[in-house]
DNA sequence: GTCTATAGTGCGATAGAC
DNA sequence: GTCTATCGCACTATAGAC
């Protein structure tokens, strides 16, 4: 065993959940965040930039998963079907033993508006990334545009429905649920 | 002719506009703003919530309307079609004359982090709005949800276009240019 | 740490229009 | 008289300069 615990960063994460949840967002301070890690306020930051990016650690990780996922996409894939096949990889994130997790955070977040709006933020910049990588699969710019925000909306409503299934089922199955009614929509006119 | 220049609020959005575009949004004061208006910090506030809302009280108006038009859509329009009519209608907003105030604006807006994210809370905003419009037409809660997000993706794309036009067409041409590319994509495979 | 500028709020006063 | 748009002033909070 090293001269320190193991897994800091992890340990932030876990201590902040815990007061975040416990006694809200705004009434933890870094200090009492590190203190219960074991750590030093000064170690906090040497793992993240400010006090609400220890809830978003994940998604940073998240976004690159989903481009690397774009970027190993069989060419031959039509774009919508590669954007699929990528959200659907993301389900490696959000596997049965985090949904207690991820419910948990997302309350912390559901409850604090400078937090919803970090969220809509990341999700914004996800978009524009994943814009970026279907042009570089040779889709135009604006279809490019257009359909990576149609997979952040298809990604949200299959999160959102992974969290607060009572029945618990996995979020790949919720994401091909999402994916079905956006086929259904477009299926139903549009001419 | 009354005790007062008529049209206090238009002179303070003309005002803000103005100052905004030439020093900077956060290079100008609210006080400055009303002097130019001939008017008080004060009267300012009783106008708009904050600083930045002079920006966006033309959204504000743009939600209702689009609610309205929403609402009065044939009950025998599919949901996405009755949305597209929706998108549509807001081309009264953003008549030709209009198009230099609104490159201005977001000209402002692109410049600054803080004006950025109230758009982004604003058409989120929007977007919960229509999907509460579209359930009471009958369309389930997901889906509802899915499609009025759909709807502000190809409004922003729309939008953008109108915008960034050298030739400057009208929005609804790029309204329906943006429809005609969420048309394509859903025709593209999605199996 | 103090000092200053600015954002934003609360409330009562005022000058008319009706 | 009432109603309303505006003003005046005193206030708090906060960010930045120094």
């Amino acid at each position: 065993m090293g001269r320190w615990l193991p897994n800091a960063q992890g340990r932030l994460i876990q201590a902040a959940m815990h007061l975040y949840s416990e006694r809200g967002y705004e009434q933890t301070t870094v200090a009492e965040i590190a203190k219960q890690a074991g750590l030093t306020e000064r170690t906090f930051f040497r793992y993240f930039k400010d006090k609400r990016e220890v809830l978003f650690f994940g998604s940073e990780m998240l976004e690159r998963n989903l481009v690397e996922a774009l970027e190993r996409a069989p060419a031959d894939l039509a774009p919508i079907d590669a954007l699929g096949a990528t959200l659907e990889s993301a389900g490696s994130f959000f596997e049965p033993e985090r949904l207690a997790h991820s419910r948990r955070r997302q309350a912390v977040i559901d409850a604090n508006p400078e937090l919803q709006e970090r969220e809509r933020k990341k999700l914004a910049s996800i978009a524009v990334t994943l814009a970026a990588a279907l042009q570089r699969r040779g889709v135009k710019g604006s279809t490019a545009t257009l359909l990576a925000e149609m997979g952040i909306a298809v990604f949200k409503l299959a999160f959102e429905a992974w969290l607060s299934d009572p029945r618990e089922r996995a979020y790949t199955y919720h994401l091909r649920a999402s994916l079905n009614e956006l086929k259904a929509l477009s299926a139903g006119s549009l001419s």
